[in-house]
DNA sequence: CGTGAAATGCGGAGTTA
DNA sequence: TAACTCCGCATTTCACG
């Protein structure tokens, strides 16, 4: 399937709203909502969505810093990455996780109330993992979504 | 205002599914339709969702590779930051970036066609900013969004 | 464009302090 | 009584074929 400019455009649009009715979507496109109706549904069914977040106000939930955790594992035997993924999706407090090939193995994107849960969390929680080799954190200032993505060389 | 149970579910479920419905919702959460959505309304009112965001299916664009990117800069300068961060929203490629302390000033989440759009996005496009000291380039094998966040210790 | 379904706003009932 | 939370209903608006 080939995208064409007003795909593009729903494509984008939801990127940054994905709470955008159709009718507003549509308004948007300038054409009519049934149209954008069926575009999106097509998109959709061609799997053009991975899926559709809600990014939450982390300050509003008492949760105030944000730190990147870097992982180096002492192996790297799938079944020892695997039960690593497997333990990181256990584990509360993780945003979402870079599995990496290089130097570092995962990068980790955490998120907990203060240092004392950062601590509990790196020393507690993370530690423990049989195989690790090296973690590293680093505070996070800020961080933000740009999703400047581009499909033929047309900027989403 | 101190979220009560159903609050929480609310924004657990939108965090995992965006374009969820005001009945959809409802549904899950065993309440009439019209109390969920003055909940929700109440929620947005008040700041508890930063955006909502569409994750598209990057393979699906052409976009083959991922990167995770470490800049660290020559001056760290407010202005001199600013204007690098002003960069980063002006290029094409990057979907997240995080501000860092420590070693690594900046950590880019880069995504690219290939291995030629990936080495032009870094001698062409990033390595022309004038404060930069050095750029490290990871591979991303996977990268996965988890949101588990907490609130009250209770998990979302 | 039409039909059925959903969003949205409101009044009132039940509960608690 | 005042403050909450919920629901049912009525209206408007939208999704979807």
């Amino acid at each position: 399937m080939k995208l064409d400019q007003k795909d593009i455009q729903i494509l984008r649009l939801l990127q940054n709203n994905a709470r955008l009715s159709n009718k507003e979507l549509a308004a948007e496109l300038n054409i009519a909502p049934s149209t954008c109706h069926e575009r999106l549904k097509k998109l959709t069914q061609e799997g053009y969505f991975k899926e559709f977040n809600a990014d939450l106000n982390l300050k509003k939930l008492g949760i105030n810093i944000e730190v990147l955790v870097a992982v180096r594992l002492k192996r790297h035997e799938r079944e020892i990455v695997n039960s690593f993924i497997k333990k990181l999706k256990s584990l509360d407090g993780i945003i979402r996780f870079y599995h990496l090939a290089g130097d570092t193995d995962f990068m980790l994107h955490v998120a907990v109330e203060n240092s004392n849960s950062l601590r509990s969390f790196i020393m507690d929680e993370l530690a423990n993992f049989s195989y690790i080799d090296h973690i590293e954190s680093s505070i996070i200032y800020h961080s933000e979504c740009l999703h400047n993505l581009s499909y033929n060389n047309v900027i989403l």
